[in-house]
DNA sequence: CTCAATTTGCG
DNA sequence: TGCGCAAATTGAGA
């Protein structure tokens, strides 16, 4: 009998599958309307459905412990002592779980006393004699054991149940180098955390894979243990009891006695009525289109099917592969002429675009592309118009797309910015998530790392199609603010920000060589003056070490508490110097001062293109208030505080061919928001003069002319403005000027006698939160909180402060995108070459080409002050020079 | 290898 | 007991 003519049994691990799928769902999305938790139920019937659609099992079997106590408790008390108590959101989803496999006419087993690793262990064992193909699906590790020839272990990977990696006697031997059988010996030795057994101490995996290969077996090792040498092998002749014990309560029956064996486990045909009952009261209706589909496939009479709207939502259609005229036609009818949207997925192998799926609601096309064809003339002409597209990722996909050759116009839609407007908090998800977590299906995503992959990927059309279908319910859900900040700002702002990564900005490296070199000098000279002072070499970059440097052996006062003692910061160290000065303290600061520069600059050297220049990604979603973030390098955290620091900005110059650099940023930007928000008086009188803005304030709040605000008075006011954003309170405000708490009350209550209005704004904006649940900037972009009505002080009062910060961050950030917008459109409508190279969250880097500085800096004066209509002006600071630091003004 | 915690750079 | 980020390092656990 071939491998391909025998049956197929496969038994599951109910409840460690649905533990896993548990803590794969989020637990909020999956309730029904009782109220009861089904997060663990969806993930598992999801999972079961794409085995049994995958694998096609004839026989099918899932076993489940009755409780948590078994023979092995009773031996060893401890046994699984380290479970906590079941997440309350977990309990009752098991016996739904059960009615549910009841109605799929899925055997479920479990036996008082037993776990469901012996029932799964014996079915294996029955059913391999027996002549069956074998699939374990399991998330216990012990399950390694039952693999053989005709057993094979499904094993879900970190990322919870949606893929299962697949083990058999040569993965196993690859992952772990040992048999399958040989496994227990192994873990045996090493110990399981997860089941609180403790394995001998200094043994990991490796010394005890090499014992169990050099000796054969757990028995034959410690018969030999004598002849093991050094401290492991006394540990192992002391703690041998604790191998034996572990490897008698990993050891799985393979003979217990169950009422059903592997015949009687022949699938059998679902039962629609119930099905459609319980996954009715579970509120399933994307899973129950997919087990009806499954049963009719199998020839069951579903009855009455869903009705032809839900059908014609979820039914995947066909994808037709096309080229040349059928594809210029298919196009063009499709789209109606170029009105009609389509949803476009790109697909690319190692660097190069191979193909493109494009889809609508109900059709999808899959088009092979290889560069320097002619044929796609239709297709190249529909991505470069103004045609409508919905994309996942637009940008990356615009940046690969461009690589190849290809333009593309018309973002009408991105899936990735929507869900980010709709929940800016969250990280973004890549399409299958988008899929799983907003329609409840499963898009599958072939693992580049598995050798035999359990699923086969989707068409790039099918995607595109899923693409398509995410575009529409999130447009939904879109309130009209959002839309217009995703019409308006973010959509367009995506081949601005393509460009300029694709620009990016050149740097001079030997010049950042040569610094490199100059602080490690002195870092390593601070070091081991530092190691002198205290007597002995100790690692500078580590807080544990240093405190006890700090605290236990120079004795200094503590600190601030933080999780792993006391703070070691540098706000701390300085509180130290004051009160118990020492060398080493001064030391210590310096040397992380040149350590973390010299980070910065090996950052930036790695960053480094074959262009001299470097390309960072600027992250539309990686905000919660709207900003733009960069990585790969961060490009807005490059220092200019400090003397070395503006020595690494000089570092970034003008590229080849161009005259200079010019930068441009807001002065105050935040502080004319809060002006403008507010409306009070005093703060738009300030701006509307044009008078340093401090010295303003600061002789409202002292009572002083204007010209008698001492230095000393600015700065305090200067503080106190700035920490107006952030919810700054009398005792921070303290602490960051170093003054009494109560100077810091008075200061307070001065400057707010003064600016009211401020006051008011800032408990308003929370108020209002508090009763819409969110916070919009100027231009209607929203930031949900949850946080501010939650009875633990510390989340409340923390979501007070990002409250009243929201909308004026936010709107700051949404002003300068609408800046960029407009200097990128004068930009190519005035056929300049001058280019945007950088983003700094208030502040715009340029290149300027030859003869171009006048009118490049009229667009920007103009574009970025005319920004936003607020009722004080925004004040543009420009300045231009061979690099960074030279532009900086 | 992954993850949390700490620290520090920017606006 | 000040908002929003990215990155590096350490050290613990899997």
């Amino acid at each position: 009998m071939t491998d391909s003519e025998k049956p197929t049994l496969m038994v599951i691990d109910g409840h460690s599958l649905a533990f896993r799928a548990f803590y794969a769902l989020p637990v909020d999305s999956f309730m029904n309307r009782e109220g009861q938790h089904t997060n663990a139920i969806h993930g598992f019937i999801s999972m079961l459905i794409n085995l049994l659609a995958n694998e096609r099992p004839t026989h099918v079997a899932v076993a489940f412990d009755i409780s948590r106590y078994s023979f092995r408790t009773r031996e060893y008390p401890e046994y699984k002592g380290t479970r906590g108590e079941t997440p309350p959101e977990f309990v009752g989803q098991i016996p739904l779980l059960e009615e549910a496999l009841k109605a799929m006419n899925i055997p479920t087993l479990s036996k008082e006393d037993f776990e469901a690793d012996d029932i799964l262990a014996t079915l294996a064992h029955e059913g391999s004699q027996q002549g069956f193909n074998v699939f374990v699906v399991s998330g216990d590790r012990d399950a390694i054991q039952m693999i053989n020839d005709d057993v094979t272990l499904l094993y879900p990977n970190a990322r919870g149940v949606s893929e299962l990696k697949r083990y058999n006697r040569d993965t196993v031997f690859e992952r772990y180098g040992i048999e399958p059988h040989q496994y227990p010996d192994v873990a045996a030795l090493v110990g399981e955390t997860s089941d609180n057994l403790i394995g001998i101490d200094k043994v990991g995996e490796k010394t005890a894979v090499k014992w169990i290969n050099q000796y054969g077996s757990l028995s034959q090792l410690l018969e030999h243990s004598d002849e093991i040498g050094g401290v492991v092998g006394e540990k192992l002749r002391e703690q041998r009891e604790r191998a034996v014990r572990n490897r008698k309560l990993n050891h799985l029956l393979t003979n217990v006695d169950l009422p059903l064996g592997p015949t009687d486990l022949e699938r059998k045909p679902i039962n629609v009525t119930a099905v459609r009952e319980v996954f009715d009261k579970l509120q399933f209706r994307t899973l129950l289109d997919r087990v009806l589909k499954i049963a009719a496939a199998e020839g069951s009479d579903v009855g009455e099917l869903p009705t032809d709207a839900v059908l014609a939502g979820t039914e995947v259609p066909p994808v037709r592969t096309m080229v040349d005229e059928e594809l210029a036609k298919w196009i063009d009818t499709t789209t109606a002429k170029g009105t009609k949207p389509l949803g476009l997925r790109v697909e690319f192998t190692a660097g190069e675009v191979t193909g493109l799926g494009l889809a609508s609601d109900s059709d999808s096309a899959f088009v092979p592309w290889a560069s320097g064809r002619p044929d796609y003339v239709a297709l190249e002409a529909w991505l470069a118009s103004d045609a409508p597209k919905y994309l996942h990722d637009s940008k990356r996909e615009l940046k690969w797309l461009r690589r190849s050759g290809l333009e593309l116009r018309g973002i009408a839609f991105d899936t990735t910015l929507a869900a980010w407007l709709l929940k800016p908090g969250g990280h973004s998800e890549n399409l299958p998530a988008q899929v799983y977590s907003h329609l409840g299906e499963t898009l599958p995503q072939a693992d580049p790392n598995q050798l035999v992959p359990d699923v086969e990927a989707f068409s790039p059309a099918t995607e595109a199609w899923y693409v398509f279908r995410l575009s529409e319910y999130l447009a939904e859900r879109l309130d009209a603010g959002s839309r217009r900040v995703l019409d308006d700002i973010e959509l367009p702002l995506v081949p601005v920000l393509a460009l300029m990564e694709t620009t990016g900005v050149t740097v001079n490296a030997s010049e950042l060589a040569r610094l490199n070199a100059s602080l490690t000098a002195s870092a390593d000279s601070l070091a081991s003056r530092a190691y002198a002072e205290i007597g002995h070499e100790v690692n500078l970059g580590s807080p544990k070490q240093l405190q006890q440097v700090l605290f236990e052996e120079l004795g200094m006062p503590k600190t601030r508490a933080n999780k792993t003692g006391f703070s070691t910061d540098a706000a701390s160290l300085a509180d130290l110097q004051d009160q118990a000065p020492h060398p080493f303290l001064d030391l210590l600061l310096q040397h992380r001062d040149a350590t973390k520069l010299k980070q910065i600059i090996e950052t930036l050297e790695r960053g480094i293109a074959a262009d001299a220049r470097i390309h960072t990604t600027y992250d539309q979603t990686g905000t919660s208030t709207g900003r733009i973030s960069s990585n790969d390098p961060n490009l807005q955290n490059i220092p200019v505080k400090t003397e070395v620091g503006r020595e690494i900005r000089s570092s970034f110059e003008r590229g080849a061919g161009f005259e200079t650099l010019l930068t441009a940023d807001y002065s105050q930007i935040e502080m004319r928001i809060m002006a403008h928000l507010s409306g009070d008086d005093g703060l738009i009188l300030a701006f509307n003069e044009g008078e340093d803005l401090h010295r303003f304030v600061g002789s409202r709040i002292f009572g002083v002319e204007p010209a008698d605000v001492t230095p000393v008075m600015r700065t305090k006011v200067k503080a106190m403005s700035y920490g107006l954003a952030y919810g700054l309170s009398a005792f921070g405000l303290s602490k960051q000027l170093r003054i009494e708490t109560a100077e810091a009350k008075q200061l307070m209550t001065d400057y707010f006698a003064r600016f009211g209005a401020v006051r008011d704004y800032l408990r308003n904006v929370v108020e209002q939160a508090r009763v819409d649940g969110y916070t919009e900037t100027i231009f209607g972009r929203r930031r949900p909180f949850g946080d501010l009505t939650s009875n633990n002080r510390v989340l409340r009062e923390n979501a007070e402060r990002a409250a009243l910060n929201a909308p004026i961050q936010g709107s700051a950030a949404d002003i300068l995108k609408i800046a960029m917008l407009g200097i990128a459109d004068d930009l190519r409508t005035q056929s300049l070459e001058s280019r945007m190279l950088m983003q700094v969250h208030d502040e715009l880097v340029f290149e300027v080409a030859s003869g171009e500085l006048d009118a490049l800096a009229a667009i920007v004066r103009d574009r970025m002050g005319h920004a936003a209509d607020l009722r004080v002006p925004l004040d543009v600071q420009i300045g231009t020079g061979a690099n960074w630091d030279e532009a900086a003004h």
